[in-house]
DNA sequence: GGTAAATAACTGACTGGTCAGTTATTAATT
DNA sequence: AATTAATAACTGACCAGTCAGTTATTTACC
């Protein structure tokens, strides 16, 4: 007769504690390629294979999902980051480095360096989720920076600067080639660009920029 | 005998000519606050006085509107740059110092100075404004940057380097003062940074990286 | 100059489709 | 059998785009 033994369909698998995680990066990945308010929910479920039904019992609203995505996918880098650069902390050009170069290695080149383009673009529709980027990514990662500078001055390897103004306009060109590579770099055939090259390019005119003068000393 | 030089409500003003201009106007601040999917098109006519079948009157779809925005808006923009940039064409460094805080005087700190938030959320759903961005207002304006590093090195002031990848990262920081400004400036209290200073801070850091090295010379 | 016909600008109610969020039901697990 | 996970059909609000009808302005004619 009919072969009972052959299963029409996959069971249906219950897997309460993978169910988050799974649909926070079927989200993210949805959110940074169409943005928040172009992703439908249908898609990220399908995405994470549940039904739509299933992504409500783990989260509240489209706007929890958002939040958690930001908190499960981004922060813990940050600590990450933080043990990389203490394993420098005597040598402040070394240290620039490899926060330059770590910076993309652990975040910009992963499915991550497309979350700066989907808060920019959304911090004004959601407050509450910009400041909490904000608190936890934003801060922390401008004080770490501002860390390399003073740690650069205090040995008479950099001059000194305004570190407020100095760590923002750094941190401009790691931003760039984020958003450059989410944005125009998938639909518009750019003369492509690459990283390393960059990042070479960038971390050479920092030096440069940011070097003690030779003859005057600290 | 009732008065009838009162009039009993604003007579339906019919000004063809200059519906168009008044509509992206509304059009460009609606999208660079909401973003594109979150603005109505209810309200943008509202904002312009007129309904909404007015609208499509003038443009064929949302998208059309869109381009308009940035056609209307950016590119006329583009050449006055051009003009103010040659008035320096023999000082590199005014010529950079000029194109920095013109720059921001001319497009960042005006309601243009949205439209790069604006692109870069959307530079993925619509390819064809995306591209139209690209080739009129990313391309010449990266030329632009481009003649100043040109000439100055011709002049022995700058030191040589790959310019395709300097233009880029020279244009983040000032692209970065527009995205924050339109982003986290708005919703977080955070603390605020003067432009000013940022831009100084910046033309500081580059002059400086760009330097010809003094003994060496050119 | 006054009136009527023609045209151009504008309106707002309507439609069809979309999608966040809900719920009644089914399937798996204990 | 009871409980929990998951589903799929459903609802209601929303909104881009349409169009039949209205109002202002111009043109034609007396």
């Amino acid at each position: 007769m009919l072969a009972d033994q052959v299963e029409k369909k996959a069971p249906v698998r219950r897997r309460k504690e993978a169910r988050p995680q799974e649909l926070t990066t079927a989200a993210l990945s949805l959110f940074v390629e169409k943005g928040f308010a172009a992703t439908r929910l249908d898609e990220v479920a399908a995405r994470a294979g549940v039904s739509k039904g299933t992504l409500y019992l783990y989260f509240d609203s489209k706007e929890a999902l958002f939040l958690a995505v930001i908190r499960e996918g981004i922060v813990p880098i940050i600590e990450e980051g933080r043990k990389l650069l203490v394993a420098h902390a005597d040598d402040p050009v070394r240290m620039l480095r490899e926060y330059l170069f770590g910076w993309w290695a652990l975040f910009g080149d992963t499915e991550l360096g497309g979350v700066p383009k989907l808060m920019t673009s959304e911090a004004q529709n959601f407050p509450e989720v910009a400041q909490y980027y904000v608190r936890e990514v934003i801060l922390p990662g401008k004080a770490l920076m501002r860390e390399v500078l003073d740690r650069g001055v205090a040995k008479g390897v950099f001059r000194q600067t305004d570190s407020e103004l100095v760590t923002h306009i750094l941190m401009a060109p790691l931003l760039h080639l984020a958003l450059w590579r989410h944005s125009f770099a998938v639909c518009c055939q750019v003369p492509d660009m690459d990283p390393n090259a960059y990042l070479e390019s960038f971390f050479d005119l920092v030096l440069k920029g940011l070097a003690a003068t030779p003859e005057g000393g600290k």
